[in-house]
RNA sequence: GCCGGGGUGGGGUAGCAUGGUUAUCCUAUGGGACUGUGGAUCCCAUGACUCGGGUUCAAAUCUCGGCCCCGGCCCCA
């Protein structure tokens, strides 16, 4: 016997069907944002994630010497390969490119509550447009599909920032080493006030510095209201220009509804060296589990990889928190497979249960029978473990005076009725599956 | 890589402190009975102590190690 590899899963079919379920909500949603699904190769040459890539994002590769002596990697995120295509086709596209897809990928990581080895992710992107609306766009379609699976503002809080705008401001009090800054920042949530400064200290920020710092991050709150205070107590030029298209993000976002999901937080940064602007992430509101999405605009990444210059914003989704956040609601779909009828059989009636099991198909219905000659008990306890809607019992007896009975699954009644009757009419007497 | 908690039929479990008959129960699965109305009930069957070493007359139980699972740290693209 073999055993599933650490950190991977088997979707049976009836944890397939509420999936199925969960993805095609999602897919209705982007769509009607106007995005376009893509796909791509599963492995890429290793150099895609060697190239901005620190060394543990390296070892966190599925990687493997090809044949041809190539270094290959599976896919550990979708960005790289859809600025791949988009850099390798920029000429014959036409922009703004707003795009998604749902890869299958892989991290070779310790497997924790939310994440795994092997994962889905909801990647959407926005490609060629640095205006604000974009920005709006991407948040909105974000929050626009967790609602459509059945989730409110009590449960999700997005929070904002804007990587321009911490870097103007620690300029302008005077720190110049502000990628070292920014991952002490990004950690101040899990340390203490005291770890927080002494880190701080460390790298030389001088006590008033510190309290600067602290109170532009304590200067979270409503999106809207934050914004503008700030842009009173910032009149500097890098920074008023960064504050304005946050302004417009935030006014737009409330246009469209969603400011009770938002919240400006500069505190939030997001992993370094990828992102140029506005950053985003999605959480719980109880913080019981791991950022459910991140993201951001990365308006350089198309020139690194040798095109010319393509602004961008996207975010990315994981399914395994998604799951865990729909569990924790109860909204996650119910685990269940379902035909439309499934057809019992007594004695010799292989020629009609051939021709009803043909025409049906034919029509669309979902119709599956006894193939192991089960006795009659025993076909219908199969039927109803098959999450059929329908029994069609067809017999010898009945089948000589051209009637079968069909019985209705859900509440028991039954009815016989003639074989030719049903044949030509189905739609009278079935309902489909979704 | 580091730290903690765990591994008993396909799934869920009892037993483990205090070693000692045929390892408990539920469920699932296969078969059968109930004259072709049955989702029920009853009967029968298949099926497990994670692996290896140690202690012992005797190990599911005590002990050491490996493997795997769950959670946490690191990291999170």
């Amino acid at each position: 016997m073999f055993e599933r590899l650490r950190g991977t899963r088997d979707f049976l079919p009836n944890e397939m069907a509420a999936r199925k379920k969960v993805f095609s909500s999602i897919k209705k949603t982007v769509e009607e944002f106007g995005f376009f699904e893509t796909d791509t190769p599963a492995i890429e040459l290793f150099e895609l994630y060697s190239i901005k890539s620190g060394e543990e994002i390296i070892e966190e590769l599925y990687a493997f010497e090809d044949k041809g002596g190539r270094m290959i990697s599976l896919r550990p995120e979708l960005t790289p390969s859809v600025v791949r295509v988009l850099v390798s086709r920029a000429k014959e596209l036409s922009f703004p490119v707003k795009w998604y897809s749902i890869p299958r990928l892989w991290r070779y990581e310790r497997p924790q509550s939310g994440r795994l080895r092997e994962f889905y992710q909801l990647n959407i992107d926005i490609f060629g447009s640095d205006d604000p609306r974009a920005d709006t766009e991407v948040i909105s379609c974000a929050i626009k599909l967790l609602c459509d699976l059945g989730f409110d503002e009590s449960d999700i809080e997005v929070r904002i920032s804007d990587r321009r705008m911490l870097q103007e401001f620690l300029l302008n009090i005077g720190i110049e080493k502000y990628h070292d800054v920014l991952k002490i920042i990004d950690k101040r949530e899990k340390v203490s006030q005291k770890d927080f400064k002494e880190m701080l200290l460390g790298l030389k920020i001088s006590e008033p510095q510190i309290k600067e710092i602290d109170a532009f991050l304590n200067s979270k709150g409503n999106f809207l209201e934050s914004i503008e205070n700030l842009s009173s107590s910032h009149k500097e030029e890098g920074i008023s220009q960064v504050i304005e298209s946050l302004r417009r993000i935030a006014q737009d976002l409330n246009d469209r509804g969603f400011e009770k999901f938002i919240t400006f937080d500069p505190s939030i940064v997001r992993g370094l060296d990828y992102y140029t602007g506005m950053v985003f992430e999605v959480h719980d509101r109880k913080r019981e589990f791991r950022a459910l999405f991140g993201g951001g605009r990365y308006d350089n990444l198309a020139e690194l990889f040798g095109g010319e210059h393509i602004p961008a914003v996207g975010f990315g989704m994981g399914d395994a928190v998604l799951e865990l956040m729909m569990r924790r609601k109860n909204i996650w779909p119910e685990e269940k497979v379902e035909i439309d009828l499934f057809i019992a059989t007594i004695g010799n009636v292989e020629k009609e249960v051939s021709k009803i099991l043909t025409s049906l198909r034919n029509s669309g219905y979902k119709v599956d029978f006894d193939i192991m000659n089960r006795n009659l008990s025993n076909q219908i306890k199969f039927a109803n473990k098959l999450g059929a809607k329908s029994l069609l019992i067809v017999g010898e007896r009945d089948l000589k005076e051209g009637n079968i009975t069909l019985r209705d699954l859900k509440t028991g009644n039954e009815a016989k009725i003639t074989l030719e009757e049903f044949v030509s009419s189905p739609s009278k007497y079935l309902t489909k599956v979704l």
